[in-house]
DNA sequence: TATTATATACAAACATGAATGTATGTAAAT
DNA sequence: ATTTACATACATTCATGTTTGTATATAATA
């Protein structure tokens, strides 16, 4: 049974993404060999190398997989629209983390990749300017909070003297370092369920 | 020329060891073969199977290299002597913050290390228990700043209403994060020149 | 509509290279 | 005389990329 209709290409495509992740997690992307992953899915390594043409491209399809819904989500949850924007910004942002985090515990697709794009890969050849994404993207994601920043600071949200840009990149810093610790955090004893409160108190430290 | 002096046998397992650093660096840790290394340090692969049992042991040689003296450093930066502690500990904690940056900033190798460690090794098998060893220093060392806080607030240095302990696992996630970011940050365009600052917003916001 | 042609979605086989660990050899220090 | 501090040689394993084979879906044609 070859050949099979697009659709069930498609399912293979998938499959063999999902099996990555997992291999990935669980052996690391350099000692995870496309033998395994085909295995894994169940397909040969031929299947592998229809659909992808090598390892890094894999990595690259199972990163988009989470990582563009997350971009898409940030315009929404961070700004809103016009109208929205002016109601309680300092909210917003911390709406817009603590649901980053509430991704991460809800999908197990997501904690995964994050898990192995933060510790299991080596970014180098290939790899590296994936490094340059995530720090290009960061810049996206600062200049977002200082905008909000800059509402709260519009209204009187806002008690500190610092400028909207400082406290943006503040808070981005926070958030990657609670992004990594939790991520790395994976027995759930330290970070895991205090992530939220933790949120709670950054905001609470720039609030009037 | 074989059988050298101890010294002869240390100095060789020091260049080992920097060989290593350095294509680890290039090439990251999986795709460095300890054949390049030891032809980086002008031996064989004798030499290093010498002084080590395998790639992950002479890893964790690398690493206690720098990872030591930055403990060590702790104490005294963070708390200093039972007179000491009490003038200015929020001071402290920024000199500590901020001395640390500039030894990634001045130590090439400590640098080096850490750019290795941060996105150029996976961790899995032999290196899992790496990242254990970090979360758990990273347990002490909110503890010493939270004792550097409490300090703060006994004289009224912090003018806001969280707990020590709130503020110091805010400062350490922001200090994780903004050290990611140096690191990750080769061109030295976002992070490199505004760390220093970055670190003395964060402090300043805390300031009564 | 039935037939044919072609591209698709893989499986299987092949060829190559490279890394690891170990075992052995050896000259000099102790 | 015996370790020490390596160099050299050997054996094995494993991952990768490519090539070839093939059954079938799908498009083309008549």
């Amino acid at each position: 049974m070859v050949r099979k209709t697009k659709e069930d290409a498609a399912i293979t495509r998938q499959r063999i993404i999902d099996a990555a992740r997992e291999m990935f997690l669980q052996k690391g992307v350099s000692r995870t060999s496309l033998e395994q992953i085909a295995t894994h899915a169940s397909v040969t390594r031929g299947a592998v190398y229809w659909h992808f043409q090598n390892k890094a491209e894999l990595f690259h399809a199972m990163r988009e997989e989470v990582y563009l819904p997350l971009i898409d989500r940030m315009d929404d949850t961070l700004l809103g629209n016009a109208d929205e924007s002016t109601i309680d910004p300092l909210g917003r942002i911390r709406k817009h983390l603590a649901s980053t985090i509430q991704i991460l515990d809800n999908d197990q697709t997501t904690r995964a990749t994050y898990e192995v794009m933060m510790t299991k890969c080596e970014y180098v050849d290939e790899f590296a300017d994936v490094l340059k994404s995530i720090l290009s993207n960061c810049s996206g994601l600062v200049h977002k909070l200082e905008q909000a920043y800059a509402k709260a600071q519009e209204i009187g949200q806002v008690g500190t003297q610092l400028s909207a840009a400082e406290l943006a990149m503040d808070t981005h810093l926070f958030f990657s370092g609670l992004l990594h610790m939790w991520v790395k955090d994976t027995e759930g004893t330290l970070f895991r369920d205090r992530a939220l409160q933790l949120i709670d108190t950054h905001i609470n430290l720039r609030k009037k």
